[in-house]
DNA sequence: TGCAATCTTTGATGTACATCAAAAAGACTT
DNA sequence: AAGTCTTTTTGATGTACATCAAAGATTGCA
């Protein structure tokens, strides 16, 4: 994936991944508390990853998609600080962390790589700082689809049409909404033409005013 | 200040560091576009770093003090998301991060080190989600303080009776609250004997009182 | 030392979203 | 295919915090 390499660099990079792992849709990938051991690459499938309060809040800090990376969390204390659960069946790749420090002290290319990554959750986490500290419903809503829309056309997937791999209460929990509040976000949406919502079903129909609606730093 | 070194390696160590800034109260350490090039880890003082949106509202990010590093949003692009200024007189290490990434693929316990700090922040800005997306004023600013006081706690100064370097304003813009409802919520507390506020300066009277509000995973 | 500017506190009122409630629509089971 | 369970939608009401406003404190500057 990382771009810069050469043939040989390649086939080093390959001994990252030592193993596949399958996970069926609502299982965890890993959970508060578990032991860190690896960084997980997403080949297929989509996950929410959540942090819990001690009187059993739940807070979703983010869902992740194919070619993300997750587990992140653990590095400082070498354990888990949140839960990564399957929101559809889903294989990952397991890098041991150990191995990805030892290969990139020898790549720079892989060091440079893994940097980014973290610092790019830095950058989406501040970004949702900004959403839960200063933005209306309407607008986290807005944010939250223009974003999905994106990491979809990424994939080469619709950007005007797709489904919710997550639950009105788990978008709100990402958004710091109830789940009633997004409903009914969606609807006003849905009566403005802005978009079409069936369920989970989505298809916009006015990429350009929920743009509009998105007066932030885009949370990547 | 990263243990498992010997005097070898201290000495290498030293290399990252090539030079130190002095930054006046108000100024700003680098700013949203600027082009990166260093971490800053901070000397003595105090930074708020904050991201803003199109429309000009600011979400204070975080607030720094010594031994703390700054700057690590700047890696994924080669250029900082968010503005970072002193608020009060400070001075910093200037590391270059090429430096730092050329060293830490000799020193596996720099490299370590450097992936630790990056996934703290991860984590703390987890705990800010859960703070910002489901908790009440009151919550929120009692985290706030315990926080504080375990970070001073950590620098030796004294966990009872401090000084804030920000006004309402940027405790509130941090916590996602008005001014106004920082100020009554300090109010209450001292009403009810908790803490001793007067205008910046803060008495903590019963610590676990304030322990007790707080019910969810420390951000650190 | 006095005046302006800034910050903080407190009160009165407003509102966006939460909560409570129930119906409607889908999804899962046997 | 009927029945149960879960999710989503929509309405009625409540509330925590925002907004508006103005009076102290404190700080900075001349």
């Amino acid at each position: 994936m990382p771009v810069g390499f050469d043939q040989n660099d390649m086939h080093k990079l390959d001994e990252v991944v030592t193993t596949r792992k399958k996970i069926k849709q609502g299982d965890l990938l890993f959970e508060n508390g578990e032991t860190f051991t690896s960084l997980y690459a997403i080949r297929t499938g989509f996950f929410k990853t959540s942090v819990a309060s001690e009187d059993g809040r739940e807070q979703v800090t983010g869902f992740q998609m194919a070619g993300e990376i997750i587990g992140l969390d653990g590095i400082v204390n070498d354990h888990h600080t949140c839960n990564a659960v399957a929101l559809e069946d889903a294989e990952v790749c397991v890098m041991p962390f150990d191995h990805i420090e030892d290969l990139s002290r020898e790549f720079p290319v892989l060091q440079k790589h893994v940097h980014k990554i973290m610092s790019r959750e830095i950058v989406r986490e501040n970004g949702m700082m900004m959403l839960l500290g200063n933005m209306s419903a309407e607008e986290r809503l807005a944010n939250f689809l223009v974003n999905l829309i994106q990491r979809l056309f990424a994939r080469g997937q619709s950007q005007s049409e797709f489904i919710l791999r997550m639950s009105r209460e788990e978008i709100g929990s990402y958004l710091g909404l109830k789940l009633e509040t997004v409903s009914r976000t969606f609807s006003k949406y849905s009566e403005e033409g802005i978009i079409e919502v069936k369920q989970r079903h989505i298809k916009i129909l006015k990429p350009d005013a929920l743009k509009q609606l998105v007066k932030s730093p885009s949370c990547n």
